[in-house]
Order: structure tokens, then sequence, then C-alpha cells
RNA sequence: CGCGGAGUGGAGCAGUGGAAGCUCGUUGGGCUCAUAACCCAAAGGUCGUUGGUUCAAAUCCAUCCUCCGCAACCA
């Protein structure tokens, strides 16, 4: 029976978009699925999404729709960039799915009955206009760091999880299992920071949101992040509560492989050992903390504009540039760099150079002088040793580096055997061999070797870049290898025939190209982020102008008749039996006049009180559908007769004459 | 003295006690099958500072400097 494997990735916030930080993981996962997938393996691998929060939840409101609207949305979109990548996970789990968010009540229910989770209350400094709680910490001088108002010492009911009980165990066994918190840089950092002074109990439950899974023995409350979105590890196989797990969670848990960034490791190697203690589960085998990718050298940020995503990069370069650039670009510890610069640079030195013009330039020799045939003569010469053994041997290096999760050292690995075609031919001189009619076996020999070793390197290639890894393989006509089969050199049968017209890998880019590109998309990227923000309002650029027929000129005097206002609306209701008419209620200076409106269309009651508008104060009263108005609100149209309230840009109080 | 990480040729990185390496870039040369690609060679580093341990230190210890991350219910 073949061996199991589970890996799996944190699951991606449903905030926004992932950035290609955030996609680095998935694909890295990807590639040690797909790795341990041809090693012989039975893998599963599973990533997906979180979706429970107040975050959520704040965000949907402000787009005007619901959370489960607004998640839909973001988790399509975020499936949608992990199935570009090619990533070949086995589920995509979402903590909104009904058999989690019902096992994790479960889960909460059952903590709370055999006593690791009680009730309390949350104590902290809370902000009135935020809603929200900080820690003493994060609270600057008293004052919100956020809106930056006072913030008073406040509680909150919640529910806790008794951290404290598994401490010890959990030391013993960080202690005992070295390789469970990888890179093992970080396992100090978890024990010096956490386990050693002493755990506060978690707070898991929350009552200031309610986008969350019911605590189902107390309504009030929602679980918070961690019971929620941890358990998905393992929910997503099957697991129950009360017993009845599935056949996959039996033969996949625990887990191999928790692959997640650095800055969530302290959840991953103690909460969730812990919790999975409380569960009565065996833990995870390794948890990995990988390091960031940041854009040249800072941390992407949304305001900056200097974010970069994954199909903006895989648009220009493909998506396989990407995988390559991200899986061989990071260094195992620190963290690593992405530019345009650096994109473009690696694409072009590794992919176009070294393997793709390889590819090319072996498949137009054999075009050129075999018409294409493929046949191993079997004259050797003193070159084909070293050729061969730098193939054959690449195979075993490229395991021990994955199986100590180094996927940049594997990738260099495969590239050393491209590196050594293209020295190989080098040193044969093909075209010096075909000028000569007596050398015609060795040419077709050196040819065969060059095909050989590049089916072998490919094979391997083909975890981290399966579509290259095919192309290739359609291009040269021999077939991927299995495991079992790279050991030996020399399978391609006589008589295979290559393409005839060999397509270009990865074309070159040129940096300016790029450069431009990439300005384009950062400006396309900072106006959307503006007018999500309400920076700037979306008709900005390129905002059609309208022209409207002129009207007879006016004296100064005939303008100085009318008066207008700034009102303060304090009460708004519909007319009743009107399609189009509100009637607010204004207050102007010390007085209150009634003011009916055809903006019903356009404005709701609700969001009508508050507003401070533009009034036409001295308009003669008249009735409309049966209401007395007493004014005007001034309003600006578009052409499509959409209204927009006049608004005083500053503050004004309200009776402030406008002139 | 909060905790942790990092500082290696122009750039990005490897290297945890025993002759300073890799990729890119630069310079020179070779070659012409190929995507101005490929191959060879050279230049370029007091391995952050200062001290210590050792026959031997980029590597261990101490000090200092600089940068970064984390600091516990912001997911």
């Amino acid at each position: 029976m073949k061996k199991p494997y589970y890996i799996t990735t944190a699951i991606a916030y449903t905030s926004g978009k992932p950035h290609i930080g955030n996609t680095y993981e998935a694909i890295l996962a990807d590639s040690i699925a797909r790795f341990k997938r041809f090693e012989g393996y039975d893998v599963f691998f599973q990533t997906g999404t979180d979706e429970h929060g107040q975050k959520v939840e704040e965000k949907a409101m402000q787009k005007g729709v619901t959370p489960q609207e607004f998640v839909d949305g973001v988790a399509g979109q975020i499936k949608g960039i992990w199935d570009l990548c090619g990533t070949s996970y086995d589920k995509f789990i979402r903590t909104t799915d009904e058999d989690h968010t019902v096992q994790v009540q479960k889960i909460f229910k059952k903590m709370y009955d055999q006593g690791d989770i009680y009730k309390s209350e949350y104590e902290g400094m809370y902000c009135k206009p935020c809603e929200s709680f900080f820690t003493a910490s994060q609270v600057v001088n008293g004052k919100c760091p956020d809106c930056g108002a006072d913030c008073v010492k406040a509680k909150e009911e919640a529910y806790f999880f008794k951290l404290d009980k598994y401490t010890k165990r959990l030391i013993d066994h960080i202690n005992t299992h070295p390789e469970f918190i990888q890179p093992e840089s970080r396992k100090n950092e978890m024990m010096n920071n956490f386990l050693l002074p002493g755990l506060q109990d978690l707070c898991v439950s929350r009552t200031s949101f309610k986008w969350g899974v019911p605590v189902s023995f107390d309504d009030k409350h929602v679980v918070y992040v961690w019971i929620d979105a941890l358990s998905n590890y393992i929910t997503g196989i099957g697991y129950d509560c009360d017993g009845n797990s599935t056949d996959l969670f039996k033969k996949h848990w625990p887990a191999d492989l928790h692959l997640i960034g650095k800055d969530i490791l302290r959840f991953h190697t103690i909460y969730w050992p812990c919790m999975l203690m409380a569960l009565d589960l065996p833990l995870p085998k390794q948890i990995f903390g990988h390091p960031w990718l940041l854009q040249g050298g800072e941390k992407m940020s949304k305001s900056k504009g200097n974010v970069i995503y994954a199909d903006d990069l895989a648009g220009i370069f493909g998506v396989d540039a990407v995988r390559f650039f991200v899986l061989h670009e990071m260094p195992f510890e620190s963290d690593g760099t992405i530019t345009w610069e650096l994109m473009t640079e690696r694409t072009n030195s590794e992919l176009a150079n070294t393997l793709g013009n390889l590819v090319n330039r072996t498949i137009s020799m054999t075009n050129k002088y075999f018409g294409g045939v493929v046949a191993n003569k079997g004259v050797k010469d003193e070159f084909d040793d070293s050729l061969i053994d730098v193939t054959l041997s690449s195979v075993g290096k490229v395991i021990k580096k994955m199986d100590d999760l180094r996927v940049a050292d594997a990738i260099s690995e495969i590239f050393t055997v491209y590196k050594r075609c293209n020295k190989y031919i080098d040193e044969t001189t093909p075209w010096i061999l075909a000028k000569d009619e007596a050398k015609k076996d060795r040419l077709q020999t050196v040819l065969y070797n060059l095909l050989e070793s590049i089916t072998i390197a490919t094979t391997l290639l083909k975890n981290f870049m399966p579509e290259t890894a095919d192309k290739i393989f359609a291009q040269i006509g021999s077939k991927e290898r299995t495991l079992e089969e790279l050991s030996q050199f020399g399978l391609i049968e006589n008589g295979l025939k290559v393409t005839e017209t060999p397509e270009i890998l990865f074309a070159r880019f040129d940096l300016n190209d790029v450069l431009a590109k990439a300005a384009e998309i950062q400006e396309k990227q900072k106006r959307e982020y503006e007018i999500a923000e309400g920076i700037v309002s979306e008709e900005k650029a390129e905002e059609p102008v309208i022209d409207i027929e002129a009207k007879p000129e006016i004296s100064y005097d005939d303008f100085s008749k009318l008066q207008f206002q700034v009102g303060e609306i304090i009460k708004c209701e519909a007319v009743p039996k009107s399609k189009k008419l509100l009637c607010s209620q204004v207050k102007i200076g010390s007085q209150v006049k009634q003011i009916v409106s055809g903006i019903k269309l356009h404005y709701s009651p609700e969001e009508m009180v508050g507003k401070k508008v533009m009034v036409l104060v001295n308009l003669k009263p008249a009735t409309l559908a049966g209401v007395l108005s007493e004014g005007m609100l001034l309003c600006a149209e578009d052409a499509d007769g959409n209204l927009a309230l006049m608004t005083p840009e500053k503050t004004m109080p309200a009776g402030a004459e406008i002139c």
C-alpha cells in the first residue's frame, strides 16, 4: 500500500485579493505535494479560505453586500489564482462550509463540556468609535491606534481555552521532536517567548461581531478565529467529534506537514497542538514556517501601490516563470525579494537562456542533421561519462533536498543538469562533427545523450514547472519517466522523432517593456485602492463632461435674491404613495423647515439623516404630493439622471450662509 | 538591559571549525547548432566592529554598531 502524505497550507483570509507572497505558499505546497506523489506517496493536499471575522463583516458592509456574498466573491478570486498557478490541491476547504461549521460547534461544545473552555471576562482597552478592543501594548498614550480617540478600560464576556493544562506536554513534545518546528531557528523563538514564560489562556469567542460560527449553547457568542480556522485541518478530511470520522481522516491524520507563514507560527505550534491534545488527537508531524516574499525589501501594501499579484506576473511572464521565481529565489530561512527587475533577469537568464535555448538548439540540430530522428549509435567519447554522471546523480540530490524541504536547492540541482548539457554541446562541437561524414554516428549519439539528459532532468522539473515540462516532452517526443526509471540512462528508443517546429519555451523580456507594463499595472492598482477606500471617486479619470443649454445672463442683483444656507437633516421619511419623494426635516439655524425632494431613488431616508446639505431657503413654499415643502435641497445631476447632494467640503454649522 | 533573526565581492544568496563559493552583472577570449543565446577565463571580498577560545574562526564565545521581524484577542 502507498504511504499516505497529508500536506496543508494555511487557509487564506478572505479580506481581499491575495498577493504574490500569499500565492507563494500555495505554490510551495503544491510543488512538495507533486514531488511526494512522484515519489509514490498517497498524497492529500488541502488548502482553502478562512472566511469569518470582524474584518470580513466590515468589508462586506462597506461594499453593501452580505458577508456571505462578500466571501463567496473573494474565495472565488483566491481559488481562481490558485488554479491559475496550477496548484494541485485535493480539497479546497472554506470555513463557511456546513460540514466544517457543524464540527467547529461540536468541538467547541466538547471542549467546554470537558472543562478546557470556560466562561470569563476579557478586559482590555476599548475604543468606542471603532467598537474594538486593544491590548495595553497597542494603545498609544491611552488613544486608539486606529482613530486616535480615547480608549477606556472595558470588559466583555468571553470564553477562554485553558492552555496551561497542556503546556508541559507541549514543551516535552517539542524537545523530543526536533523536526516538529521548522526551520529550527524558530523553535527557540517560540520556547523563549511564549512557552517558557507561561501562557495566558486563549480567548476563543467574541460577542462584538456576528460573522462567525455561533457557539451552539450560547448564541450571544461566535467562535473566534482559532478554533474555527485551525480545525480546518481535521474537518477538511472528515474528522467527527463524536467518533464517526471518515476513512480519509483515519488514513491521513496526523498531517505530515503544515506549511504556513512565519507570522502565524505561534498559532500552529502552540495553540493548535494544545487544541489537538484537548481533542485527544495526535499532533502533526511537522510545521514549517516559511519566510516572506518582500517587494523590494519592504512589505507589500496596497496603499503604497507596490503589491505584486500572481496573475499580473503570470500575464506577462507566464505561470511557470512565476512558479520558478518564487520556488527558486526564496531563501530557506530569511525573507526573499521580488521586484519586476529581478523577475525579468531570472526569467531571461535561467529560463530563456539556459533551459529554453538548450531545448531549442538541441531540437534544431536533430532536425538539421538527422531529419529529426533520434538514435543511439553507441559511439562514446571522453565527455559522455561526465554528462551521464551529472544527470543520473542529480536524481538523488533532488530527492535529498526535497526531504529537507529545500525546494530552491532542488531546482538548482535540476538546472545544473541543463547547464551541463550546454557545456557538453561546446565540448562535443556537433557542428564540426557534422562536416565529417565519418563522424555521423558519433554526432547522432551526442544528440541522443543530450535528449536523454533533458528528458531525465525535465521529469524532475515537472514537479515544479508542470506546463513547461509537458511542452518539452511534446517537443522532444519523449515521455516523462517514473522515479524507478530515473536510475537508468538511455531509455529513449531509437527512431524517436522530435518536432520539426520547436516553439520558443521562454521568450526573453526587455526590461524596459516589463517596467512599462508594471507601471501601468501599479497605476491601475493604486487607483482601484483609492476608489475602494473612497479617497477619490470612481469617475475621476476620463470623467465624461456634460453640456447643458445655456440660460440668459443674470445680474448680481438677480443672484443676490437667492438665499442659500447649510441645512442639517435631522429627520427623513419617504412620502407615502410617491415613487420619488423624500420628506426631510432640515435644521437651518434655529428653525426647522420641512422640505420635500425627489431623490428617493438615490438616497434612502436612513442615509439622509445627519447630512449637511445646500438648501435654497427663500423659495416660495409649495405642496408636493399633498405634503408641504418649504425650500429646496440642491443636487447635481448627470446625464443619466443620477443625483448627488451638494454638501460643504469642510464641516460647517447648520444655518451657515452660502454665498 | 523585552524576545528573536540578519549583516559574506556591484546585486541576489550558499557556506556552522580545516585552503572564501554560486547565480546575475562587468571585462577579455572562444564558438556559431541556438532565443545577441552557449562555452572558457579574469577582475572584484580585511566574510559589520572590537576583543577572546583554538594548531586552525565567515563558522564558537563576549562586546558594540546597523537593519528587520515579533511583543500575546489588530485574522
